[in-house]
Formats: C-alpha cells, sequence, structure tokens
DNA sequence: CCTTCTTGTCTAGTATATTAAACGATATGA
DNA sequence: TCATATCGTTTAATATACTAGACAAGAAGG
C-alpha cells in the first residue's frame, strides 16, 4: 500500500556506497534524519526528500520510478489481432496475450458517429496515434480538434479526453498507449 | 530551484475541474492543506502527497514526470510532426520534443528497395506497428516475414531485426516503441 | 435587497518532521 | 588494552506540516 520510501532510499544510498552522514554532508541534512527516513519512522516531506536526492544526485521523478519489464511471437497477421470494441467502435490489439508486454498497439476503426462515449475518459499513463483514414474529432482538457489523415496526437492519459467520429466516412486510427490498458 | 510541487498540484485539480474540497474529501485531508501546498506554504510530507495523488488518481512517479508549465501540446498537423529519416526511409516523429515522454510514435515511410540498413539493429526497450501502405519483409531473430496492409508487430528490441521493403511500392507503417528511442 | 451554496484563504492548536547531540557497536592501530 | 575512528541508531528540543474551523468573495435564486 505505502510507497517503501526508506528501502528505496537506502538501496540507493548503499548501491552507491556512501554512508548516512556522507549523504546527509552532501545533502546538507542530518545523519538522524537519513537514519529515520530509511527505517521509515518518518515520512520525509517532498523539499527534504529532493535536499537528500540532490546529493546522490538524482531527480524526485527517477526516484519514484525504479522498476522496468520476452521472445514470444512477433507477426500478426490482421486475423490474429484481437478484436476488442463494439459495432461502432472496433479496437484490434496487437499481441494482445503476450506477457508484460509495456505497450498496448491498436488499429482503431470509429463507424460515422461513433464515440467513445458520453462521458470524458481519464486513466493513468499516455496515448499517442496517427490518422491514417477519415476524420476525428478528439478532446483532451477541454481543448478540441479534428484530425485528418497523417495527423497525430500525444497527451497523458490523465487528462479528461474524448474521440468521436463527427464525419460520414469511417475513421481509422493506429495508436499506442503505455502503460498497456487494453 | 525547488520543484513546483504547489503549481503542479493546481494544474492537475484544475485539469481535472474539481475542488480544493472535492479532491480533499477523495484524499482523506483537509481542504485547507490542499490549499497551503498549492500555493507553496508548506512543502508537503511524501505521505500526505501520495494521499492527495490517490484522490485524483495519478502516482508519485507521474507527479514528478509532469512537464511544469503549460499543458503540452496534444494535436499534431502532419506539418508538424520532424522529420528524421533520409530519402530512402522517411520517419516522422509525434510529440518529438515532448519532454519526459514514455513512447515514440512515428509514421515510418519506406520507398522501394529501402531498408533500415545492411546491420541488424538490436537496442533496448520494445517496439510495435502496424503497415497501413503496401509491404514490408521484417527480420527478428532470424525469422523473416513480409507483413502487408492491416498486419502487425511486436517484438523486444534487443531481439536483431531489420526492416526492408522488397516490392515496388512505397510502404508506411505506424509504429510505436518504448523507452523511446527517437 | 436577502438568503444559501460554493469557491479559496487564513489562523490557532496539534501532530509530526527535523535537528543536535548522545549512545553502543565494530574496526584499526599503537 | 586503550585509544580513535566510523558506522547506524536513538532521544529531547525545535521547526514545520497538518487539522478544524472561521472568514470573505462570488454566484444563483427568491
Amino acid at each position: 500500500m505505502n510507497i517503501d520510501v526508506g528501502v528505496r532510499l537506502r538501496n540507493i544510498r548503499t548501491a552507491f556506497g556512501i554512508s548516512q552522514r556522507e549523504l546527509a554532508r552532501r545533502a546538507g541534512v542530518t545523519n538522524g534524519l537519513i537514519s529515520l527516513i530509511e527505517q521509515n519512522r518518518v515520512s520525509p516531506s517532498v523539499s527534504s526528500l529532493k535536499k537528500v536526492l540532490d546529493g546522490v544526485p538524482m531527480s524526485l521523478a527517477e526516484f519514484f520510478t525504479l522498476d522496468l519489464g520476452a521472445a514470444p511471437q512477433a507477426f500478426f497477421g490482421t486475423d490474429e489481432l484481437v478484436e476488442l470494441g463494439n459495432e461502432q467502435v472496433s479496437l484490434r490489439l496487437v499481441a494482445a496475450q503476450r506477457p508484460g508486454r509495456q505497450m498496448s498497439v491498436l488499429h482503431e476503426r470509429y463507424a460515422p458517429g461513433a464515440a467513445t462515449g458520453e462521458e470524458m475518459l481519464a486513466h493513468r499513463g499516455e496515448e499517442a496515434g496517427v490518422v491514417i483514414r477519415g476524420r476525428i474529432e478528439l478532446t483532451v482538457s477541454g481543448a478540441t480538434r479534428v484530425l485528418g489523415p497523417g495527423e497525430a496526437y500525444y497527451f497523458a492519459s490523465q487528462l479528461p479526453h474524448r474521440f468521436r467520429n463527427a464525419g460520414r466516412e469511417a475513421c481509422e486510427i493506429i495508436s499506442a498507449c503505455t502503460p498497456p490498458t487494453f
């Protein structure tokens, strides 16, 4: 449940082969604080954690992103793409069953008038894509734009977003998102 | 020199269109604390910042990887894609200048006879794509296959791989890779 | 003009992060 | 054996994060 800041910091410090006192000296804090943080006896303020990491040095973003993730199937015929959508919005997923993959790549098809729903979507991760046929109306954080063939998008998926095919022609998009939502 | 936690939090909260009190309710903290944090009057402890972000929801890693300042560009016209390739292999990159992005999404175009080179490529990460026009000959770990429109690939980039357009028609692919190689 | 609701801000009191200094343990050398 | 380091831990005092509640400003409706 809790982010284990203490263990993380200890791992990093020992990986650099420096003592609590040495790190404290570089960071401009006391060695006692380092000790307490590493034991999870206190939850450091962002400002002091930043000071500590500056002594390594390491950014807060790097600190909180510690992890990563095979020779499975590499080629996929059209019939090997897994169909996920409905009649209005077709989603063909590449490498659906691949364990531990870091992205979802989709061939999307929006029928005329189709949309991702009435509500705005919002979830973790990032998504991007290129329109290859037709036109799509995309709204991100209140901003709306219609994209045509060759045009593209890239946004953080936390921002409220919605896709809608406002035209009369079907619209196709190749898209990718990470981490894999589908 | 300090990370502007307050402005970040305010940007995120307003992007979601919720009030300080609503966020506080979801996060299980007081609205006053949200106010103080957003004004940078206090530097929140990691534990309380995590509580607040859980209300969005957003991870600490995502929070600190968000780029500061204005909302990044979400829409890209064809002329806003950055051209990276040569005359044989054209690579149009989406969101090239976006700092901290987690993927590269490309519109690739292989002229007849064009290839990624004589040597096999091998690097970190994963890559995937969908062919939208023409045919491409893809070799991964010794296995070779020709993919046509609607067909796709997904493989770990450490595996030796090579793309070649063996046909007479230009071939277009929309591809994605993570982490961003381009 | 009134309410009544919502917004963000501020203040006094309390909980907790942080400091300064001490402690015990381990190691090295005279 | 006795120093003299350095290591991580602990404690009491202090600085600061956090809470509960009040405040002023704006909007909606009577």
